[in-house]
RNA sequence: GGAGAAGUACCCAAGCGGUAAGGGGCUCCCCUGCUAAGGGAGUAGGUCGGUAAACCGGCGCGAGAGUACAAAUCUCUCCUUCUCCGCCA
């Protein structure tokens, strides 16, 4: 959420800002309803005051056991009007932050110019990618053929875009996380292992909420939501509260399922481990402070990063272009890790800085040196999407005989130097 | 799922229609070689508005609604915690 204040006094910087992300928002009514809200706000707190005063000599009066009813029947009348207009003051503060909610954040300057995804720009590439001397494998058709991934089960059980891993699959899946969650922990992150339902208001704390209900799983029982990213519940472990300035940044780790309806990618990367309803993700999250919320960017997205190196990957990392980012980020990269059968780099991480605009919607502060509360900076970046991970290891890693090499990293965790064999 | 109890500030806690007691802690001061003890004063977070600040005002007793001139206090709905019962990995 933007603040209604900044927005008010720079419509034109703002305008400029969403214009970038493509789209149009209409700001006039923004301004509008604060400027009414305001005047709303003088004329019903003005005859509050006057009720309070009121209200003490009321009781002054009933004390000596005098008549009030003059007063009484006055403030009969105020009161009335006090009640018209905070009726109205609700009803524009209900429409002003339904509005506010669905304004995106404003891009960073860094953050360059673009529609789509054709204008994300490469900011490094990292590994070499593997030339094979043989035909290489899906990593789905290396699945089948050693009996690792069951999807026609997982259809039967649950439905398209469901996965069921056994032996081996299943191992590699819980090695990878393991080994993300190890590194991550050994480089400062404290683990989370947070519910994988939560209620609207943390969906609407970091942003799913109320623009995009359509992408989530909601529960029908009780209203809860499952989790699409442990972002969700991680960020808002922190929800109304006023952090210690001398613990930022606060740094989390945390591994959970993830659940997508994937509305509107209908026939999209059908096959495979690469698009799923339920899969599984380490997450990184911050609390910054606002004025080096961009080096803890570059240090997450580095520590994301770091998992590939660790495997072996190749990949590389883009800066989002405006018109690609996410509805909440100032700033995003997403790291992209060479996928043999789309014979192109795919996302695995998307580390973004989101300043306040989080943190704003979640009322999460810290004390500053001269005493003010200000709102922290937040930032996430997923380290890593396993299942694509997983998927990413099987493709690259192929032996000419069906086989696949478990990268050094994860052997401890595998307990094998090799799948198949 | 059933029955009961509770939610007031950093902590404990009183108030149960008429401007939010008290204690601990914390901050400052006094008193003492130092410390401890003692004495005094201050201490309702936040947030919204006038307005950038001083200052002034609105809201605030778990959340939201209602009754009333006036709500921590009365009514309703919800949330959380605790106790007992039931069920359960």
């Amino acid at each position: 959420m933007l603040d209604l204040r900044y927005v008010c006094d720079n419509l034109d910087a703002v305008r400029a800002g969403l214009a970038r992300r493509g789209g149009t928002f209409d700001l006039a009514d923004v301004a509008a309803l604060a400027a009414r809200r305001r005047e709303l706000l003088a004329l019903s707190e003005k005859l509050k005051a006057e009720r309070n005063a009121a209200s003490a000599e009321i009781a002054a009066l009933k004390k000596e056991k005098k008549n009030a009813d003059a007063l009484i029947a006055e403030m009969k009348e105020k009161g009335a009007s006090i009640r018209e207009y905070d009726d109205e003051l609700a009803r524009v503060e209900t429409t002003l932050s339904d509005s506010l909610l669905r304004i995106p954040n404003l891009p960073h300057a860094s953050v360059p110019d673009g529609k789509d995804s054709s204008e994300n720009r490469e900011t490094r590439r990292v590994g070499k990618v593997p030339e094979f001397a043989f035909a290489p494998k899906t990593h789905w058709d290396l699945g089948e053929a050693l009996n690792i991934f069951d999807w026609p089960r997982a259809a039967k059980i649950s439905g398209a875009r469901f996965t069921v891993y056994r032996g081996a699959g299943a191992r590699l899946e819980r090695a990878i996380m393991n080994f993300m969650l190890d590194t991550h922990t050994a480089n400062g992150y404290t683990e989370i292992f947070p519910p994988f339902m939560v209620n609207r208001e943390s969906m609407t704390g970091t942003g799913q909420l109320p623009k995009f209900e359509d992408d989530a799983f909601a529960v029908k029982n009780n209203g809860y939501f499952l989790v699409p990213t442990a972002e969700v519940p991680v960020t808002n472990l922190h929800r109304d509260e006023i952090l210690n300035a001398a613990d930022l940044p606060i740094k989390y780790c945390a591994y959970t399922a993830c659940f997508r309806a994937e509305a509107g990618s209908a026939g999209r990367d059908t096959r495979g481990l690469i698009r799923q309803h339920q899969f599984n993700k380490v997450e990184l999250v911050k609390f910054a402070r606002p004025e080096n919320s961009y080096e803890e960017l570059e240090s997450l997205t580095r520590d994301a990063e770091s998992i590939l190196e660790k495997l072996g990957l190749p990949y590389r990392v883009v800066a989002l272009c405006a018109g690609d980012m996410g509805f909440a980020s100032a700033k995003t990269y997403d790291i992209e890790v060479w996928m043999p059968s789309y014979n192109r780099y795919v996302e695995i991480s998307s580390c973004s800085d989101y300043e306040d605009f989080q943190a704003r919607r979640m009322n999460i502060k810290f004390k500053d040196a001269d005493g003010k509360n200000r709102l922290a900076h937040t930032l996430n970046g997923s380290g890593l999407a396993v299942g694509r991970t997983t998927a990413a290891v099987l493709e690259n890693f192929q032996n000419p005989d069906g086989t696949v090499t478990v990268p050094e990293a994860l052997r401890p965790y595998m307990g094998a130097d090799v799948i198949g064999g």
